[in-house]
RNA sequence: UGGGGCGUAGCCAAGCGGUAAGGCACGGGACUUUGGAUCCUGCAUGCGGAGGUUCGAAUCCUCCCGCCCCAG
């Protein structure tokens, strides 16, 4: 029995068993592989570099710390041409993309699982806040928000697919951030005491838009701003400076505060208006995955995360084709943004998720 | 120097006798595996200057300074 590693079969993983953990040299990640290590599993560490100067050196000292081996994988040219194009691209048809939702699907799990083989493991560990669950009566894997509700990390996942998860562990799924901690402290893990990371993890620290700014082929041009009328009433630095419902930079003076409500990539221009012009009563996904159904109910109540950082609303949830579906909030929400993932929830179980168009 | 208008924070701007709205910009904090999103918070002892009226004036009166417009 491993209560604490969360994870499918958990009951069936014998000691020893060999399982891939990312090691990031952030405290999740470090904690994660100490607990398998902990638990008797041959752990082995590997780290993705992603970017160039990325990344840093504690990933390598929280391996061996813990005394684990540890592999270092250049993914670079993968992530520059799956996320960094992605991301550059996204803006530039005046939408907003989330690069860490599409990097956990495209590079980080893919990549580790293909490892997995390669070292001859048979799982692989992360330090999300999520869980994983086998759903008999299904035949299907379920993905499940990390039992700490304030860390939740089930939203930047719920692209990832039935073959991802039958051989995922989140070992921190039923952990609070303080019990992680404590454990990392506990362990003398050099990096306990390492604040959240934040930002988008390849520009480190630099500004996304002069990162854009200075990125080749990027066309940043200065258009026009109009109201809800239609009526020129400013002038923007170029669509990749927005998102739908920012209200900073606009630099127009009024008696109200102006948001930006729609960005229209063909006209290059940024349409502004007040507050309660951002609402809207629901939206349409592209792209869903279905994590919880090989086909979906054609009709479905479930809860309704619009952004990371967003509190799940109730609504429903209608299926149009495989990968289309239809979104219909109980009460307005304010400011849907196209390019950001929404996810649906079935209480704590991700049922699935796509990109608003 | 005939007529009219205006001077309120770095900027836009409300107020029109009762003790300085709001917005832009800027600052601080929280949150955070996207996004200058969201959340909390700071920001004019003073309203061009000097007098006066009044219990009390940015608001009324007088003079001065500086802009703008129309006409000559």
């Amino acid at each position: 029995m491993h209560d604490s590693v969360n994870g499918p079969d958990v009951r069936h993983m014998s000691p020893g068993t060999r399982i891939l953990v990312a090691i990031s040299g952030g405290v999740d990640s470090s904690v994660a592989a100490l607990i398998l290590k902990s638990e008797g599993f041959q752990v082995i560490g590997v780290t993705l570099k992603i970017w160039e100067a990325f990344p840093s050196k504690d990933a390598k000292a929280v391996a061996d710390s813990l005394s684990i081996p540890h592999h270092m994988v250049d993914v670079t040219e993968p992530f520059q041409n799956e996320i960094v194009e992605y991301f550059v691209n996204e803006y530039r048809q005046g939408r907003t993309p989330n690069p860490c939702v599409l990097c956990n699907a495209k590079i980080k799990f893919r990549y580790l699982i293909a490892l997995k083989a390669e070292l001859g493991a048979e799982y692989v560990a992360t330090g999300h806040y999520a869980r994983v669950s086998f759903e008999s009566s299904k035949g299907r894997f379920l993905l499940r928000k990390g039992r700490d509700a304030t860390k939740d990390q089930s939203y930047v996942l719920h692209r990832l697919t039935q073959h991802d998860l039958s051989s995922i562990l989140f070992p921190l799924g039923n952990l609070t951030k303080e019990q992680v901690r404590d454990a990392a402290s506990g362990a003398g893990i050099p990096v306990a005491d390492k604040s959240e990371s934040q930002e988008i993890c390849f520009l480190a620290g630099t500004d996304y838009r002069d990162f854009l700014s200075g990125y080749e082929n990027q066309v940043i041009e200065p258009g026009p701003i109009l109201d809800a009328a239609g009526c020129l009433i400013g002038k923007h630095k170029g669509l990749p400076f927005y998102t739908v419902g920012q209200r900073k930079g606009i630099g127009i003076p009024g008696s109200k505060r102006l948001y930006v409500t729609k960005i229209d990539a063909s006209r290059n221009a940024i349409i502004v208006g007040e507050e309660a012009d951002l609402l809207s009563d629901g939206l349409e996904a592209g792209d869903v995955n279905w994590i919880a159904y090989s086909t979906p109910p054609h009709r479905m109540r479930l809860g309704i995360k619009i952004r990371y950082n967003a509190k799940e609303v109730p609504g429903l949830v209608l299926p149009k084709s495989q990968d289309m579906a239809e979104v219909v909030f109980d009460t307005p929400q304010r400011a849907v943004t196209p390019g950001q993932s929404v996810v649906f929830y079935d209480n704590d179980i991700v049922v699935g998720g796509g990109i608003i168009v």
